[in-house]
DNA sequence: TTTTAATCGCAACATTGTTGCAATAACAAA
DNA sequence: TTTGTTATTGCAACAATGTTGCGATTAAAA
């Protein structure tokens, strides 16, 4: 079965619960970042507004899942690059198609080291690339 | 006066309202991205709710003003950057202060050309850097 | 099986954003 | 300056999104 859910939820010490699993389980087979509308679309009533919301703010306060933010608002996204809940620096590559509209994230893209201005101290990067898909470019 | 307020109005051609000259010109001043709740903090109830809203949407359609996102919702700034209504083309590179949560843009911070996965097209970039700026830096 | 603490579902509320429409104000032309 | 046209505003009502408190339920350790 799938072995990825439940041990990612016990690698946080996080009870394994129905609605947990699925919402895992989604992120994990569609890969691409979805936001509380689409989760509540995806599941009907099964699961309470409010425990979405829980679910997702849980996740994200232990580095399961990272805020996609773009013009159209909040998304999550279950990107390889695994973060503890003490710490969330790294650097994340999104691209966002405007044609499809799907979000997903580029793990094998890194954001090249930049110059800031002086006295200006880093400690995380979000990278946000609007244009199109290899899907939707015919 | 200001001139640079009247002046970026007329350039778009719209009409110089009061709500308008305002916010145009508190954007100006603070030169730090603010949110719609900032400004409905700053001018009381001088202007409606809508107003200020529609205020916003119209300064972004005309490239006025831009989109700043992070974790904490939506903001709005005055970029040197100027775009037309007719394309937002652009790479934007916003810094956030973790410390004094301000955020604003780094106008010659410039994000360097990144290789992009096969078939992938990039029309626009945004960066957004979090850290700690000059100012709250001891 | 029992115990206990985490999690859930419901209700109620707060914030944020949108739409339609009549009243008003900006601005160009007379 | 006055008039006419059209953009813009303010109000009301609504829709979507996010939050909090609390009693009931359930997972998992003892």
């Amino acid at each position: 079965m799938n072995t990825f859910v439940k041990d990612t939820l016990k690698l946080h010490q996080l009870r394994n619960t129905t609605c947990r699993e699925e919402v895992i389980s989604l992120f994990h087979q569609k890969a691409i970042a979805l936001s509380h509308s689409d989760l509540e679309a995806y599941f009907g009533n099964s699961f309470d507004r409010v425990t979405l919301y829980r679910t997702l703010k849980t996740f994200v306060e232990k580095g399961i899942l990272h805020k996609v933010l773009d013009d159209n608002g909040l998304r999550y996204a279950l990107c390889r690059q695994e973060c503890t809940a003490q710490g969330h620096r790294h650097d994340h590559v999104h691209f966002k198609c405007m044609q499809c509209g799907e979000t997903n994230c580029l793990e094998d893209t890194h954001i090249p080291v930049l110059q800031l201005p002086d006295g200006y101290n880093a400690s995380e990067v979000n990278l946000l690339i609007q244009g199109v898909c290899p899907q939707c470019k015919h």
